[in-house]
DNA sequence: TTTTTCTCCTACCGAGTGGTAGGTGCCACT
DNA sequence: AGTGGCACCTACCACTCGGTAGGAGAAAAA
């Protein structure tokens, strides 16, 4: 199992484009970060937009792998609810890049999403959407709007994750560690006090 | 007080760069959209960068003020946290502009908010907080950490805001609509089961 | 009337963009 | 030994980028 050029421009790519977006990002610097020719990027992938697309499946579906890591073994809504929140709010390096990657797609290719079927967060948010409504259902759950709900708190998630450099260079390191702290608790308390009827957990 | 060449400059920049974001935004571009030259939009602005600061600038005093009007007469803690909460939740074509450039510019830009006094949300961040710890010491409000509370329920605003044109495509017209009722609702009763004491309102 | 100032223009530059055409060297297989 | 394909290269293309130099035209000021 070793990564081959192809994975490692992918990987690169990921870096690069998360960072600077679509725009900012030239194949020919992705190339060059692995001492390779712009050519030798277009000899894998055809285009620009093609190695673009590649690297959205892929985040895509590291997202979704992260969920149900997270879920596996876990039979309680309770604890489905906050194993999926606390496998977001654990960013490691990675969750960091596809947070910013996503809402750069949000951001400059609202007609990528026209269809629902394509838009690459929908089975996520399905995901949870289902774990509410089976939560309301045996009796754990507040009879809060689901899908509201679910993106009020993923939104506040990813807005925290995209702006954690810039709170970085705000703060020093001990202000930035409790930031996050702070962050993460009180999402666990908003989540308890609004949606979990017996918050004894 | 009519509108001058520099200024109507300026609006049409806010709208490409929020749209297209600072790399993706060409000032040629800019300045044909009014019908000028390139070099008519460098005779007001030495530089692509200045103008990109003029137009946070505009679009910071724009959200400061707008805040401040929600504020007008507003004694009360809870009702001034309301206010300015639907103030941020009544998106119009601007505040969906300005909430995608400072967005972007959350994830362009970490350094250029190297020191606090320069990020633009800073005081805006400040001015609620000073709400909160109002609402805190006359027995309004929970004892919830002010910053990550605010952050949260901003972060939560700005993502729902910045993800309208993709939920416009992905729904009808009517599940739109129910979708920003929806989440402005659920925003309102999670400020009042997390925050206020007596939700009387 | 002359001069200055403001606004916006044409012409041009060097650098960089995504992408094409046509190779070269190497390795596996016949 | 020959052959095909893979991985990657140099050279080049048409184009766009931000920015400079210098001037035209009109209005305002002297």
């Amino acid at each position: 199992m070793t990564t081959t050029t192809r994975d490692k421009l992918v990987q690169e790519a990921e870096i690069l484009f998360a960072d600077k977006g679509f725009y900012g990002t030239s194949i020919s610097g992705v190339a060059t970060q692995l001492d390779l020719t712009k050519q030798g990027l277009l000899h894998y992938f055809p285009s620009k937009e093609k190695l673009y697309g590649v690297v959205l499946e892929d985040a895509a579906t590291y997202l979704i792998s992260r969920i149900d890591r997270a879920l596996e073994e876990k039979l309680n809504p309770q604890e489905q609810l906050l194993a999926v929140l606390e496998s977001f709010a654990e960013s490691d390096e990675r969750m960091v890049r596809v947070s910013r990657l996503f809402v750069r797609e949000l951001l400059d290719n609202p007609e990528r999403a026209n269809s629902s079927k394509h838009w690459v967060l929908a089975p996520l948010l399905g995901k949870i959407e289902d774990i509410i409504k089976r939560g309301q259902k045996e009796g754990y759950f507040k009879p809060v709007h689901p899908i509201a709900f679910i993106y009020h708190i993923l939104g506040a998630q990813q807005y925290f994750i995209v702006s954690l450099p810039t709170l970085q260079r705000i703060h020093s390191k001990r202000q930035y560690k409790s930031h996050i702290d702070n962050h993460f608790s009180e999402t666990i308390r908003i989540i308890k006090c609004t949606l979990l009827i017996n918050p004894d957990d």
